[in-house]
DNA sequence: ACCAGTGTAATAGCTAACTAGAACACTAGT
DNA sequence: ACTAGTGTTCTAGTTAGCTATTACACTGGT
């Protein structure tokens, strides 16, 4: 996996496994890779990965269970508040850094609808 | 100032300047605030101040006149490159979150959207 | 010649993040 | 009892980022 060097690893786990759970490849009550596996897997050591897993567990989002492994919790109302956050935080950095730039909310519309554009004008569709 | 301790000082310090010039508070061939008068305002060492402002030298940004000061490029060039290159990548960095999260490029857009007009309403005007 | 204001560089010390490796604790199957 | 597969913890060592402090180099005004 490729990490962004500016920001510690271990937090970009964090928004990996939150991602996935988001996306639905982790589903409510799924086990999460072995850390052991999950180290090989994004080549970092297994003590990073513990790091993001205990953080995401004191958050209540993984459930940890000693000798069989780490799932995803079945409280759906974690996960329901998870999922905003992720997205709301998104949007207000966004929003932040473009309001920071002097640009005014009708114009960070029309500059992300324009990038959207001509994003999809050079890239080859699937 | 306020720094994300996720991200290094420097970096951000990079990212401040770079506004200033794009919203104009920092004007082609102004002189930049000095290193320790930067140092001061932000609240950093000045070595971390240097770091930054050498890195946006690199880039050509800044022009710096050892004994006088260090001053925004007169390149009307460079800056308009470096404006487009943050929006952009202020743009980018949306997408690519938010479609790691499943979301397709329209309902990025109606959630920018919605989200602006939850923050207007929740919000005291100026 | 001096001095105040500027950028630049170098040293030393601190902490957070990461790695490597080993050991420990628990579970489930044989 | 053993073993394989889990999570957990600990120690040691490296590196990057930051601070503090000092010194050096240059400019412009007096």
């Amino acid at each position: 996996m490729e990490f962004d060097d500016k920001v510690p690893i271990y937090f970009q786990i964090e928004q990996y496994i939150d991602r996935e759970i988001i996306v639905g490849n982790l589903v409510p009550g799924a086990q999460v890779p072995a850390v052991r596996q999950l180290a090989l897997t994004l080549t970092v050591n297994v003590n990073t990965i513990q790091r993001a897993l205990t953080e995401l567990i004191r958050e209540g989002i993984l459930v940890s269970e000693r000798g069989k492994g780490n799932f995803v919790t079945t409280d759906t109302q974690v996960l329901a508040q998870m999922k905003k956050r992720v997205i709301q935080g998104e949007l207000a950095g966004t929003y932040d850094h473009l309001a920071a730039l002097g640009m005014a909310p009708a114009e960070m519309v029309a500059a992300l609808e324009e990038y959207i554009k001509e994003r999809k004008g050079g890239e080859s569709h699937d």
